[in-house]
DNA sequence: TCTCTTACT
DNA sequence: GAGA
DNA sequence: AGTA
């Protein structure tokens, strides 16, 4: 296998060839029947990190695959054959662990690791979270957060975890987990998730918890009631809350995963609405998608401005506006009214406005057959016939959209807080208050002992107050 | 035995 | 469920 | 009780 990178297209096609029409296989995939990966002017630490983030699809094992520089590719050229390997062909690999030895130890945070979208254990992260949420569904919270933070770990791994010997000091990995995962590798299958999956109560604790308005608690009174598809639900006398009738109401479009096209799109819309009464805001894609993922449950937007104060107000303004275009489903806004007033303490705090809503995000008229929302009553404006299924004509789809208006000062703060992922914060929380006695919410770093907030005009600064390297976007998907 | 993130409606 |  |  070639890289491609720093080699070039072209040249990358011309060497193919040529080994080729000498009788050399040469493959364009990367797999685990690639034997030697060669490079061109990258350093071995490179070549890994590409060959990591290819391999994250199928999870391919290329341990195997020797690191070589073009030089033993030219001389096995000039020789007809596959040479041995020297050293001065293998690129050397700082980490010193490429011999495959047990790398350093894990540390305990999740906040302390980077965490990127190749999951190379997604069978055994899967396993476990259903463990996790059966263990919400039983309200032990401690339970719940074992399994997440091990499946965590799992996930940030640059290999696939093939025997139980080598999960040895794996922090918050005891024995439970490790059966668990003994019981995969062995067979595929673990019989305590078999039985969870398989479990009524699980299976209708999933659905009912998948509404908007519905937690764990109301999800197991209706269970207890008796009830477990979302028709019995809606045929019932239930007294539903707000945001459970439009939960209901639109529960096949909040269900559809959010594309990172359709997040742009609303992204306009809001963009509109703002910049019509704060022409010098800005507004930054929050949540899952700054992380990197391709589609989300939601659409998370951080607006600022950079004039201290600007921004005050500016959430209602927008919801209205886009409630006249007829663009708002559903709104819940949030101000900043402390439950916990803890002393005076300047401006420090003050206005911090959050909105929960549901938009409508008008879309082409798409042809693709049967979908949609509610079986009972279709949309609003047009007639929707046809019994569970959504009517040829509706053009759009109900999406939830977060918006977040937060004064310049603690934008860093708020932008830490809103990119997640959820564990991340949780560890990142966990880690300030036990390892360095502070408090860190979206707002504020602050030490209780000393009195003493620290204020940051960056996440870098953050991370720095916390004497944490500083963990990327797209590497806190914990 | 205690803890497990924190803050809002 | 696991660690302090 | 729910939401992020
Ligand atoms: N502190 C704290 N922050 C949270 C919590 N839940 C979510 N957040 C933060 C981190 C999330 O990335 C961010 C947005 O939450 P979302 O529910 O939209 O999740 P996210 O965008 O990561 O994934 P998604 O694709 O929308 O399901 O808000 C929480 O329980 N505590
Ligand atoms: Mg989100
Ligand atoms: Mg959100």
């Amino acid at each position: 296998y070639l890289v491609e990178r720093r080699m070039g297209k072209s040249r990358r096609a011309l060497l193919t060839q040529l080994a080729r029409n000498k009788g050399f296989r040469v493959d364009t995939e990367l797999s685990e029947s690639v034997t030697h990966i060669v490079s061109e002017n990258n350093s071995g630490d490179e070549v890994l990190a590409f060959v990591e983030k290819q391999s994250t699809v199928s999870g391919e094992r290329l341990s195997a695959a020797a690191l070589v520089d073009i030089t033993w590719f030219t001389d096995s050229m000039g020789a007809g054959r596959l040479l041995e390997i020297e050293t001065r062909h293998r690129l050397q690999v700082k980490s010193v662990f490429s011999a495959g030895a047990s790398s350093a130890a894990i540390p305990t945070y999740a906040c302390q690791r980077r965490t990127t979208l190749n999951n190379h254990n997604k069978v055994l992260t899967d396993a476990l979270k259903i463990l996790a949420e059966n263990a919400e569904y039983c309200e032990s919270v401690g339970r719940y957060l074992a399994f997440t933070r091990v499946s965590s770990i799992l996930k940030s791994l640059p290999y696939a975890v093939t025997s139980v010997d080598s999960l040895r000091g794996f922090p918050g990995l005891g024995e439970h987990c490790r059966k668990v995962i003994e019981e995969i590798l062995e067979d595929g299958v673990c019989q305590e998730v078999e039985s969870v999956t398989q479990s009524q109560r699980y299976q209708t604790l999933t659905l009912f918890t998948s509404i908007f308005g519905v937690g764990v608690k109301t999800a197991e009174k209706w269970y207890k009631e008796q009830h477990q598809t979302l028709a019995d639900l809606r045929a019932s006398q239930i007294r539903f809350t707000k945001e459970q009738q439009v939960g209901l109401q639109y529960y096949e479009d909040l269900t559809t995963p959010v594309t990172r096209a359709e997040a742009d799109m609303i992204r306009k819309t809001v963009e509109e609405a703002v910049y019509r009464y704060l022409p010098g805001a800005v507004i930054t894609l929050a949540g899952g998608f700054r992380r990197g993922k391709e589609t989300g449950h939601d659409v998370d937007f951080l607006i600022t401005h950079p004039e201290e104060g600007k921004e005050k107000g500016l959430v209602t303004k927008v919801i209205q506006h886009m409630a006249s275009q007829g663009l708002m489903l559903y709104s819940d806004e949030i101000g900043n009214s402390y439950q916990k007033c803890r002393k005076q303490e300047t401006s420090k705090f003050d206005h911090f406005e959050r909105c929960f809503t549901i938009v409508k995000l008008n879309q082409e008229p798409v042809n693709t057959a049967v979908s949609g929302n509610d079986s009972r009553e279709g949309g609003q404006g047009a007639g929707g016939q046809g019994a569970g299924h959504r009517p040829e004509d509706k053009h759009w789809k109900a999406v939830r959209v977060d918006l977040v208006i937060v004064p310049i000062s603690q934008f860093a703060y708020a932008l830490l807080g809103w990119t997640g992922s959820q564990l991340f914060e949780r560890e990142l929380r966990r880690y300030a208050k036990n390892c360095k006695h502070m408090i860190l919410t979206s707002h504020a770093l602050y030490h209780p002992q000393q009195n003493e907030y620290f204020s940051a005009a960056t996440e870098e600064e953050i991370f720095a107050h916390l004497e944490l390297d500083y963990i990327a976007p797209w590497e806190r998907n914990a």
